[in-house]
DNA sequence: CCATTGTATATTGGATCCAATATTTCTATC
DNA sequence: GATAGAAATATTGGATCCAATATACAATGG
């Protein structure tokens, strides 16, 4: 007898489907800075017990994504000014040895998808998915360092401050120069010059730093 | 009427108990790789239900200090070769840098504070301790850095990687090593050298990685 | 009318119970 | 004695219930 070879995947627990929809609602900013979020509300939500999304809040506490009290509830975690610039500037130091280590390994493929993404960046005229697209680019072409720790770490890192970027990008028009960056990144991996690609991914970290901080202590004033 | 303050701390919740002796015994080695961890055992040995053991197990996973399967239940994780190099390789590049940013803070009592653990390492007789102590020294001169995002990276990196670092000290009396090394560190700091300082600080995680590898290799064999 | 006190409600953390399934042990058969 | 199948056991994930406490609001007194 011949079977079909059969993806069983196994099933998600329901505090892993909890913790991804939450974390995902977070960092596309779907939920506000500073919301309260109820363990019934979104039991109910997810047709499941508190249990589960407890355990998915208490996941997400770890990360930072939001902060807890006992009796009172957990609430979406807002960064102060200087938090920010603290993970931009890890960013920028963690990006630029990531993408120092890929450029030796960036294949033909990987090359043709970033390139891909890079494009897909220009012309996408929803803003809201400037924020996905971005980090598709990025990430395709991490991915080449082959460095799974420091991509977990990225991901983390990202995970706190996306939101803040993501409306910095559409209110903007930071994407303009995010643009030429991007494009500046590709061609130095197109010529195999692993240091300058790290150079500019370390500045392009810096600068999206810089212009969010500057966007929010405005709108903070 | 005058009453004296008193310091009401918040008492932690079973959870956070559970998750901080566990997370203790697993980077001190006191929990062996691959051991399982059974959550009724667990709750019994902590006088509670499995509720908060399992919120604990949970965050625990996130960190990647267990490994959990359905049905099975969790076990200390085990780290490959591989990815014990890329933790060294990661903490080399994190630490130089926090180093690098901490040395301009660096006060007298710091110094002071740092200088102790220093010697305490020298003197200490005890291997099992000689872990602890080490963590505390870089640990006094990292906190300078005022980069709390950083240092609780670093912490993470550690934990994942302290046990097997404890035992390679122990065993190899790469301690003595060691011991050189953290004075050179020290003597930079005092001089306000920060290039210096996290150059060595580099060297010193990336031999560390080096002889621990070495080590495991050997030992695995 | 305002401040204070008591009560009702909302909400979390934890205990106990139930369902699902992996593993182990036992039994019957060859 | 070895092996296949069945039953028993172990173990997890989730549901429901209970205890503790913070908050909101009403009642009361000045």
């Amino acid at each position: 007898m011949k079977l079909a070879a059969v993806d069983i995947r196994q099933a998600a627990s329901a505090a892993d489907i909890v913790y991804d929809a939450l974390r995902k609602a977070i960092v596309e900013g779907d939920l506000a800075e500073g919301e309260n979020l109820r363990q019934d509300q979104i039991a109910q939500m997810f047709n499941t017990s508190r249990i589960p999304v407890r355990e998915a809040l208490s996941r997400l506490e770890q990360h930072g994504l939001i902060t807890t009290e006992r009796y009172k509830g957990a609430v979406v975690a807002g960064l102060s000014i200087e938090e920010i610039d603290e993970i931009f500037e890890f960013r920028a130091l963690v990006e630029a040895e990531v993408i120092r280590l890929a450029v030796p390994n960036l294949d033909h493929d990987t090359l043709a998808a970033a390139r891909g993404y890079c494009e897909e960046f220009g012309q996408e005229t929803d803003s809201a998915r400037w924020g996905e697209i971005n980090r598709r680019f990025h990430y395709s072409l991490y991915a080449a360092s082959q460095r799974p720790y420091y991509l977990q770490i990225v991901r983390t890192s990202l995970d706190r401050i996306d939101r803040y970027l993501r409306a910095q990008l559409t209110l903007t028009n930071g994407m303009m120069r995010a643009k030429r960056e991007h494009e500046a990144i590709l061609a130095a991996c197109l010529n195999r010059d692993a240091g300058l690609a790290s150079r500019l991914t370390r500045d392009h970290v810096l600068d999206a730093g810089r212009s969010l901080v500057a966007f929010l202590k405005d709108q903070r004033a």
